[in-house]
RNA sequence: GCCGGUGUGAUGGAAUUGGCAGACGUGCCGGACUCAAAAUCCGGUGGUAGCGAUACCGUGCGGGUUCGAAUCCCGCCACCGGCACCA
């Protein structure tokens, strides 16, 4: 009989939807296991072969997990605000909550059909009122405590969105999203004080199970240096201050560069002699997008101020300032002191503008480069640094600063605070009213959520406003605080902020007196695995490690973190290798795959094409290897032969294979895992019948792969209720060793031979038996053996001469 | 430039405390079934030489360590990802 994967699989998903079988249990006493994908932002164009990799990957898991017993939630949601649904809403004149209610209605029946073991009751979508109450109620907590605050700021704005970007969504000077020139404006921001958090971001991820990459890119992108800060004193009697990874240098500094925007040129104004020259080389600065300002092989360029300079504190030489724009004004004090002989940029610099360039650390040549090299140099020409090596001069110089009071040691984050708002209609309100007398003044939660008026038109304005700022109706109110008149925030809140607590809600979704109860999240968390995107590093996962170190501080979550384990799935590529897309035309749409091969097939595709980890072009030929696995798994039940337990000749061969499944799912190898099952298939063919008791364990193996047709089996097997109502089997570690090997028989390193052993023989046995052999016996004519090497259940290597 | 990763048959990929390279799948070749095709089943399939047993070569390139290297070390090359004038 053929399997009919069309009526089967639908059959399966209505039957657990219908019981509610992978519905999460509020029996708190059960052992839990959190496993969670980043919910998907349910995009026009539906599911993307990229989706179920996650997805697929982390069901065998959960679904493996219940049938060892855990309660598990392996939940699912809906990250649907955003400005792919608002472009689509404008250019089609529909309200963009319908358009997201089609979107996500779509996404779920393509999810469905994948045969997820989602527990659909715990469904959260981050545009819900009821769901982004909370959002905006986190907000308010984090403003009060000081940690969301507006101020005007150079921001980056996407010309085509025509709305600011956070610094992690610009990606190589373009927008992330699409693609289009970032400039700066100066924009009074929503700002939330990530860099509150760097140091704790950074430290506590020592402790988590996050593979390497991601830990490493976290850590990169936060960008901790240890320096110090040194204090100069200008000839107008003003300090300016300097942050430096290198103060062992401080006697080669020969001159300074301040950022074209640092707030010491105004107050300089009337002491500059070349004022007009400066402001010149500001206005051009300011001018250039992010993009070319930052280009890194261009020629340095600067101006000199003149009538000022600064006095280096270490020997007192006066040295000249210049300002330049590869001095960045938002990193350190936004001024250096210029080291040519032991950096790259100073020296450029230098030789440009034919500044003096000392050596103070020997064993580079700084007429030809500068000299970096921490490690191997001693000082030179450093006073009382002089003989020091660099580590140890760093030591002394700082002691000596901070003695002088004239610096200390100082720990400086690349990592800038965080723009949290944007001028579109399609996100969360910020729910603060500007008062004329008290400020900027939080709703009170109980005016919670505020809503998004319904507007006719949300286009984008050419003037950076936001669409609701026009709405006067909606935008004059009175101050909660003293009842006078107010102006409500007319910026939203980026996407980024319903994904950043999204998981904490499926604890508990449909709590209306807080954002989960204490007890679910003492229970659920932290997240025990969680998979997503590598895309997302720096900036959904590291935001919601932020916002959840928040909740901790303000006593909302029970853990320090959020999860515990992270991991990270390649992309899926076209069949040419590249990039799936609509423009390269080489996009594949899961549900043609479901429709012509199944769910099942789909699934098993998904897992066997490659290393989870990797990126892996989508290959359609291959696709059939799993469909035929399928069918062959289903044309068991026609080799059905009487007798119990294990056959003898398979025996082994099944507890290995238990063995190896059980370990995959565990380190994400799910397409090893499906080899040795398709292994164990072949197995079973070849010796041409199997037991009842042997199909079970298979179909209990296979299940959380191919969760359809094993339930079809087992259920027109009679085997008894249902494969989700089995328990995980076990592996005898004695039983999965092999009475005989073959071993391999070396002569010098090369294969000679390959004998049948017992597999506990010994070594001086199985030499014997090895010299017994007639070829071996040959080869060893006339030589002399030198070394005889055995490894147990391997080989066997005799070194002659 | 800096950080991280990858490189294995025709092809997707297996194999890591150093121990039989190429598991499993696709494709291809041959056979069975069929009027025929598809599907299915059986056998073969790294390269070179040979009828053959077998021999030699073989994991990006060049060295090294070792009885033994895809795996470890040194030096290169290519590609991918991230960051990038962060002092």
């Amino acid at each position: 009989m053929n399997y009919d994967f069309k009526t089967t699989e639908k059959k399966w998903q209505d039957k657990w939807e219908e019981t509610g079988v992978f519905h999460a249990s509020t029996d708190y006493t059960m052992p839990k296991f959190y496993c969670l994908v980043e919910f998907p932002y349910p995009s026009g164009q539906g599911l993307h072969v990229g989706h179920p990799r996650s997805y697929t990957a982390l069901d065998i898991v959960a679904r493996k997990k219940r049938l060892q017993g855990y309660n598990v939630l392996y939940p699912m949601g809906w990250d649907a605000f955003g400005l792919p649904t608002e472009n689509f809403a404008i250019k089609n004149h529909i309200h963009p909550e319908i358009v997201t209610k089609n979107n996500i209605a779509h996404f779920t029946q393509q999810l469905k059909s994948l045969g997820f073991s989602f527990d659909w009751s715990r469904e959260v979508n981050t545009t819900d009122p009821e769901y982004f109450k909370w959002t905006q109620w986190i907000f308010i907590q984090l403003f009060k405590k000081g940690l969301a605050y507006k101020t005007e700021m150079p921001v980056n704005w996407c010309t085509s969105c025509k709305c600011v970007l956070a610094n992690e969504e610009v990606v190589g000077g373009v927008c992330e999203r699409c693609g289009s020139e970032v400039v700066r404006k100066v924009k009074s921001q929503w700002m939330l004080k990530i860099t509150e958090y760097a140091e704790r971001l950074i430290n506590d991820l020592d402790d988590l199970d996050y593979i390497e990459r991601v830990k490493i890119q976290q850590k990169n992108w936060i960008g901790r240096s240890t320096g110090a800060e040194v204090d100069f004193t200008a000839t107008t009697g003003d300090t300016l201050t300097v942050y430096t990874t290198r103060p062992d240098t401080l006697f080669g500094a020969t001159y300074m560069v301040m950022s074209p925007e640092h707030p010491l040129i105004e107050k300089w104004a009337d002491k500059l002699e070349n004022i007009d020259a400066i402001k010149a080389y500001r206005d051009e600065a300011a001018r250039k997008s992010d993009f070319e300002r930052t280009e890194v092989n261009k020629d340095k360029t600067g101006v000199r101020l003149q009538g000022v300079s600064a006095i280096n504190p270490v020997n007192g030489t006066e040295i000249p300032i210049f300002i330049s724009d590869y001095v960045l004004v938002s990193y350190g004090t936004g001024a250096i002191m210029a080291v040519p002989g032991h950096d790259t940029r100073d020296w450029e610099f230098a030789k440009k503008f034919e500044l003096p360039i000392i050596e103070v650390v020997k064993g580079g040549d700084v007429e030809k480069e500068a000299f970096t090299d921490c490690a191997t140099g001693v000082m030179v020409n450093s006073g009382f640094l002089t003989g020091m090596s660099v580590e140890d001069a760093k030591k002394a110089i700082t002691e000596w600063l901070q003695k002088e009071n004239k610096g200390h040691s100082k720990v400086n984050y690349k990592l800038r605070d965080w723009v949290f708002s944007r001028q579109r209609y399609w996100g969360e309100p910020i729910p603060i009213v500007k008062c004329e007398k008290c400020g900027y003044v939080p709703l009170p939660e109980s005016e919670l959520p505020l809503r998004l008026p319904m507007v006719e038109s949300y286009e984008p304005t050419e003037n950076g406003e936001s669409p609701l700022a026009p709405l006067t109706d909606w935008v004059n109110t009175t101050c909660p605080v003293c009842g006078g008149k107010a102006t409500r925030e007319t910026d939203t809140m980026p996407q980024w902020a319903g994904s950043s607590w999204y998981f904490l809600r499926y604890c508990d979704p449909h709590n209306s007196d807080a954002l989960a109860s204490e007890e679910a999240l003492n229970y659920w968390l932290p997240v025990d695995w969680y998979n997503g995107g590598m895309e997302h590093t720096t900036l959904h996962l590291l935001y919601s490690r932020f916002w959840h170190k928040f909740l901790y501080d303000i006593g909302a979550v029970p853990t320090r973190e959020p999860y515990a384990k992270r991991t990270s799935h390649g992309m899926i590529l076209g069949e040419n290798g590249e990039k799936m897309s609509k423009s390269r035309g080489n996009v594949v749409n899961p549900d043609d795959i479901v429709n012509e091969y199944g769910a099942d097939t789909m699934r098993l595709y998904e897992m066997f094409i490659g290393d989870f980890e990797k990126a892996a072009p989508w290959n359609s030929a291959s696709i059939k290897g799993c469909k035929r696995f399928v069918d062959r798994f289903w044309a068991l039940q026609d080799i059905v032969c009487d007798g119990e337990g294990y056959t003898p000749a398979l025996e082994s061969a099944f507890h290995k294979t238990i063995k190896k499944v059980t370990q995959d799912i565990d380190s994400l190898k799910a397409n090893t895992a499906i080899a040795a099952m398709m292994s164990l298939l072949n197995g079973i063919y070849e010796q041409g019948r199997v037991t009842a008791d042997e199909l079970k364990t298979l179909t209990i193996l296979l299940n959380p792969f191919a969760p359809h047709v094993t339930e079809e089996l087992w259920s027109v097997m009679n085997f008894g209720g249902t494969v989700t109502e089995q328990s995980w089997p076990e592996y005898d570690e004695e039983k999965c060793k092999e009475d005989t090997v073959e071993i391999a028989v070396q002569i010098n390193g090369k294969i000679r031979q390959r004998i049948n052993v017992a597999a506990d023989i010994s070594q001086q046995d199985a030499l014997a038996l090895v010299k017994a052999d007639e070829k071996i016996a040959a080869e060893l004519e006339g030589k002399t053996v030198i070394k005889e090497l055995y490894v147990k259940g391997k080989l066997v290597n005799i070194v002659v001469k």
